[in-house]
DNA sequence: AATGAATGAGTCTTCATTCAT
DNA sequence: AATGAATGAAGACTCATTCAT
């Protein structure tokens, strides 16, 4: 399986940099080969063409992304802790590689509707990982039983999805980490003042 | 003022049409002019360039869409109803205009990064009419006062702007407006069961 | 109509010259846009794509070609005198134009199968034209009339152009015009003695 | 010498079937090795480079073809029964082997300029076979002695070629060896009516 | 002798923008 | 103000050939 030659990862992590770097236009698969030490064409024996390279990088970073929360969230107890472990796992994951980041928060959005397509089948892994927390925290009756489910998850994820951005296009100019307690605390409390 | 003449209106109306039924990769300038009813030279009399199109596209738009937006908050009471009267008014909009609401959600995210903070920019009129909305919530001790405002904003427009993308993606088959409510609700309360 | 515009006409004699100095796969759309005297992206405004140069080429010159051989050989009175002028047109037409004829003769035939056909059907209206003078022929009683007359207007076809072929390859260091009779003769009387 | 090892012979049948079925421009060398079932590599310690194939096919199957013509022609008693067998046997040949009619009729003449200098070269046996069965014929004074013999054997090969192309053209739908007698009949007695 | 992974040169086409009319 | 013909830069991909094993 070419996935495991060592050129298929070597390719991977240098459009990961390449596109961080210099933008998803300005991304040419020529300066993708080069960054990874290998001719234009060994770029084709791995890779059925450009876009293939980008689901492929986007396939690989976010399945160990997600394996990563699903490994982390195991271990919890309660679905308010699982969903905390979630956004932290998150954010922790985003702020320890910051050309990932970008990557998927700003860069690979550039793609056609098409490559978003495939990638939004990705994200479905991650959206069942939300679902099997909300799904446990109404058992537990620590959530409201009548959720739209389906619309809880996305707005989960619209919260995250929308803090990792504004991070990275603040430039990461503060601590992402820290904001996954009021992000949680959001999800799980809302905006009311606790009715006593 | 160029924006004030006709055919200014004309080239932005062409190019909402052209880049939702093309997708924005296919809409070449020539297309929109087209549309327009006017010469591919004329586009350059009344724009700098093919970007400031999108960029006075969005500005036109969102700003009537924000002053909406705005005039019909004003006229609720509490900052429990203004929220809601946000999420619906919101939803509302954009489902009434199939074809903005699938340039805004998805097209125009393919532009490149530069284009993307000048859309950004214009955001912002929207975010800070959220912030007023918490902080009168917060005034009127409706909503909590340790709150990150920053990160609230983010989060509400995250969870609006998450849930009519994925509208838009499922191809509009279901009501949005109708999730308004549940959106506010997630909102305010949060997951948690109701303490008694 | 593109064709009467005076670029078309540049476009198909630069390439004609190009294709014959440079050879079919060593003349890019570049170097014909440059010896045409334009933009290589006017080349698309008058043709589909670089196919369609060589069959406009083909039809263009081909046309002008047939129509002289016809207009040529009406005013003759028989069949024996149509067929010699129609071998005489036919050479003399190449020799007259040696670009012409290496493209015709070898440059043309190194393209697809795909384009060839389309050649092909240019010239049916050659093999039309033959065919009309066998027929007279046949009915002056000059030519025998248990001919196969597809198989023999391609037999006449073969003659010609199997003699041209050769001259060109030969680099045209011959006569080719002088060996019209001769032709003309092996197609009449072939290569048996008179009987007397 | 490597012309005798098994898997020279292996490699050139193997370039006549994936030329045939595939066309000349989609007869990638690596296709040939995988239809030969030896690696890529291998292909170079048999043949200088893929021109070198393809010069050799041809040398290969027309020496043999040639040598056909050359046995059956040299048992005929006269000129014109010798002229009878070389087409004869010419549209067997081709007709008993559709896939080397095609890649000799079709789609060896796509190749460049240089290979059918060399391609032309193997031919000239050829057409020294034919130049004796004309000599002869003249010096029984069954054909004319006035004749130019290098042009009447162009003619000859002319004629059968152009043949043979318009049956694989026309997909080989008709009977190729039927015509054999028409081609011959019309070498010998050209067009013209029998003078009594 | 045989392999097959790696190489890297080479080209058609699109489309935003200009400018003579 | 309006036109639209003309421009020309820019990049993904293929495939014949090599060479370390």
């Amino acid at each position: 399986m070419n996935k495991d030659k060592p050129k298929y990862k070597q390719i991977i992590d240098a459009a990961v940099v390449v596109i961080a770097e210099n933008g998803y236009h300005s991304s040419q698969v020529s300066k993708i080969a080069k960054k990874a030490g290998v001719a234009d064409g060994t770029i084709y024996l791995y890779f059925k063409n450009k876009e293939d390279i980008l689901v492929s990088l986007f396939q690989d970073k976010m399945g160990q992304f997600i394996e990563r929360i699903e490994h982390e969230t195991t271990s919890k107890q309660s679905a308010e802790e699982k969903l905390f472990t979630l956004v932290e796992t998150h954010f922790q994951q985003l702020a320890a590689d910051h050309h990932l980041a970008i990557v998927t928060q700003l860069e690979l959005r550039q793609s056609n509707k098409e490559l978003r397509y495939k990638i939004n089948n990705v994200l479905k892994g991650y959206l069942a990982v939300i679902d099997n927390i909300v799904d446990e925290g109404i058992r537990e009756k620590l959530f409201r039983d009548h959720l739209n489910r389906r619309l809880v998850r996305q707005l989960i994820f619209g919260m995250m999805d929308e803090a990792v951005t504004n991070w990275v296009m603040k430039e990461q100019r503060y601590n992402l980490e820290e904001q996954a307690r009021d992000v949680h605390s959001l999800m799980v409390y809302g905006l009311a003042q606790p009715r006593s």
